[in-house]
DNA sequence: CGGAGTGGTACA
DNA sequence: TGTACCACTCCG
């Protein structure tokens, strides 16, 4: 009768071991409890007491306690969680207690398609253009001068009405925070949507053309984040 | 240094003494422990451990361990979690995610008396005389007949419009499930409800006025379960 | 008094 | 509603 079993948890500095054990009796029999033995031998039965004992020196925001891997996506859904990195929404009334947007979702157990609105958890309402929103608006230095935008390739094309480069710059930053799965542009031509715009947007790419990336491109960007290394290198060499 | 000190235990059959003890030193420093002493002097460390020496003829159910008192809101909070024995409540268009009643709170902090409607947790919504949407639905037994319902005592009056016996018992067993506190009636008189129902209902109240129960009806209904104990021995006997 | 094991609760 | 955390019980 095999109910627990330590291991190596090769997510963790070396010398930490997990043991995973089956609740026998009570209300919650068949749950399981994740522990975690430091290379100490002390027992670390949660995450916060996990952090206690590793420090400073180690980063658990991506380490699942439970599963005791790291999980590469949820640092995207802490981000998005946090409303102080939230894009600006639609304002509309706050008597409408559901989101103004609704999803049609197809009834796959009957035969016919029926499409119906779905009611509970859903996706919060995306603004298209949500960036028109933030015009005006420019990070700035200490001494309050207007940080400099950056520029874009020529081969990224924005999408959209009237979107100036920095409109298309934060419409990339935000789906490259915001998004869990690639971030590609929008599918649709440029002709189409000037005319109609929202008409076929897709609200989780950013308002660009989808771009193609050649081996070229890649090469030349990490010859320029070598450089970059390089110079941060000397720097600090200068610094000691 | 008192550190240790008995006493009396009123909720235990005569003859059990309680003990607490503080622990000295170590991570538990400061914690008690309690431990009990049979009429034999037998030292008790836990409740299941009292229930062995207790036997079935005690019930330890409603026996907080640590305080040793009876705690008769522990039992029924298990009860009320279960959903079968909710009460029908309420039923509004869905489209209201807000719970329907609101809660009166004051604030404490601040000097003068202020009011607020508190969001947030709370309880749920109770529908006043909700008894009524279960008229016409009865207990029926194994041959669907129906089964008669108790009889009233003449002192048990209802307060509300038009409720049937049927309805008042339904309403005096909810209270007797749901309640944590005493179990009393309404407060307020008859005449003032009937014709304006729901003016000042205490929902958590069944819908009877206030009785006074004697001790002869004490008396009396100790009677009635010593003669029913009693032929129920007979009953078994018969078994046997 | 320690600690394994379960319960209870706040939070997402 | 489920989950994570931690308080607590019970017994060594």
């Amino acid at each position: 009768m095999e109910l627990k079993r330590q291991s190596d948890c090769p997510s963790l500095p070396p010398g930490w071991r997990r043991e995973e054990v089956v609740r026998q009796s009570g209300l919650s029999a068949g749950k399981t409890d994740v522990y975690y033995y430091s290379p100490d031998g002390k027992k670390v039965r949660s995450k916060p007491m996990m952090a206690r004992y590793l420090g400073e020196g180690f980063d658990l925001a991506t380490f699942d306690f439970r599963t005791g891997k790291i999980n590469h996506s949820s640092i995207r859904k802490r981000i998005r969680q946090d409303s102080s990195l939230s894009l600006p929404i639609r304002q509309t009334a706050s008597i409408f207690k559901q989101p103004v947007t609704v999803k049609r979702i197809r009834e796959d157990t009957d035969s016919k398609t029926k499409t119906d609105l779905k009611h509970g958890p859903q996706d919060p309402p995306k603004q298209l253009f949500w960036e028109k929103r933030l015009q005006g608006f420019h990070a700035v230095d200490s001494s309050e001068d207007i940080l400099k935008a950056l520029d874009l390739p020529r081969n990224v094309q924005g999408v959209g009405p009237e979107l100036s480069t920095e409109n298309i710059l934060q419409s990339i930053s935000a789906a490259l925070h915001m998004n869990n799965g690639p971030v590609m542009g929008q599918g649709n031509n440029k002709q189409a949507l000037s005319k109609n715009p929202g008409a076929n947007i897709d609200a989780n790419q950013p308002h660009i053309q989808q771009t193609m990336i050649t081996e070229e491109d890649i090469k030349r960007q990490e010859m320029k984040v070598i450089e970059a290394r390089r110079r941060l290198e000397e720097a600090m060499k200068g610094l000691l």
